[in-house]
DNA sequence: ATACGATAAATAGCTTGCGATATAAACAAT
DNA sequence: ATTGTTTATATCGCAAGCTATTTATCGTAT
């Protein structure tokens, strides 16, 4: 049987993402922030006050997920909940000043850990890569929900 | 600031890889195999009595992600631990008879959820896709291990 | 023979992900 | 007003990953 791991397109994802996280994790420890973290953070320097479900919507993350997420969040005091006046079940979740002033630097951190994944990538090499990357998104997505 | 989460590599690493595990959680579920141990599976179906320690030198991840799978695999009775004869400190591990005879179905498995995953790549397509994501993987462990 | 460093595996404690279920509030229909 | 359904969030229990530490055995050097 020829089944080579090293050759297997879900194998070498496994590995890369992971190599990914450690690599995001290893830059953006020293600001107190965590990779899961990432996706959230993003979504809410562009706009506070979502609620849990507004991230849901836009973040590819189970709902359980998320809470869990947020909930460390809070902990280790990135966010802030706040209790909705119109609506009893919902919170609107803002961001605490010190998370508003690391976005540039997180930022800057991410884009190096792409930059060192991709080092020594054409920008055409690059945009194929990124384009392979959300065919393959999109065609598991189309199983998945069949 | 210009970082979209959806043309960031790193970002698109970690949900392709996510869909990958979910599909093939799927398909194998039915085998009573989970994805985490199948880069265990794979070294052990091409040779049983490996230690914990060759499998390590083989397969990617830490030496206590590796022995919880092992703890796990041996609860649901997919492999046996044998102390050594030799050193006291190690164990061999061996597949059961059910493990072994679920091999086929399962390589078919994976197979399946990478053709999903590459439904409409060409056969160039797939060898660059391949090979930009070792590219990726090569770049991060350099720059890990610095 | 003993003590000491190296090695193999296990364990502790954590994050991030999942599915399934529970809880609480809102809304709709009697 | 009560009852039932939907909705938002939280919680439970698990897998798979990590770092750091512990335990047990080996091997070596005195």
């Amino acid at each position: 049987m020829t089944f080579e791991k090293d050759s297997s397109a879900g194998y070498l994802a496994n590995h890369m993402a992971r190599l990914f996280a450690a690599g995001l994790q290893r830059r953006i420890k020293p600001l107190g922030l965590a990779p899961g973290q990432f996706p959230a953070l993003l979504a809410l320097w562009a706009r506070e006050g979502q609620t849990q479900k507004d991230l849901v919507r836009t973040l590819d993350i189970e709902q359980a997920t998320l809470a869990n997420t947020l909930s460390r969040m809070e902990r280790d005091g990135l966010i802030e909940r706040r209790p909705s006046a119109e609506d009893g079940r919902v919170q609107e979740i803002f961001l605490t000043d010190r998370t508003r002033s690391l976005r540039d630097e997180a930022v800057a951190a991410a884009m190096a850990q792409n930059e060192i994944a991709l080092e020594g990538f054409s920008d055409t090499e690059t945009t194929q890569f990124l384009s392979f990357m959300k065919r393959a998104i999109a065609s598991m997505q189309q199983d998945g929900s069949a």
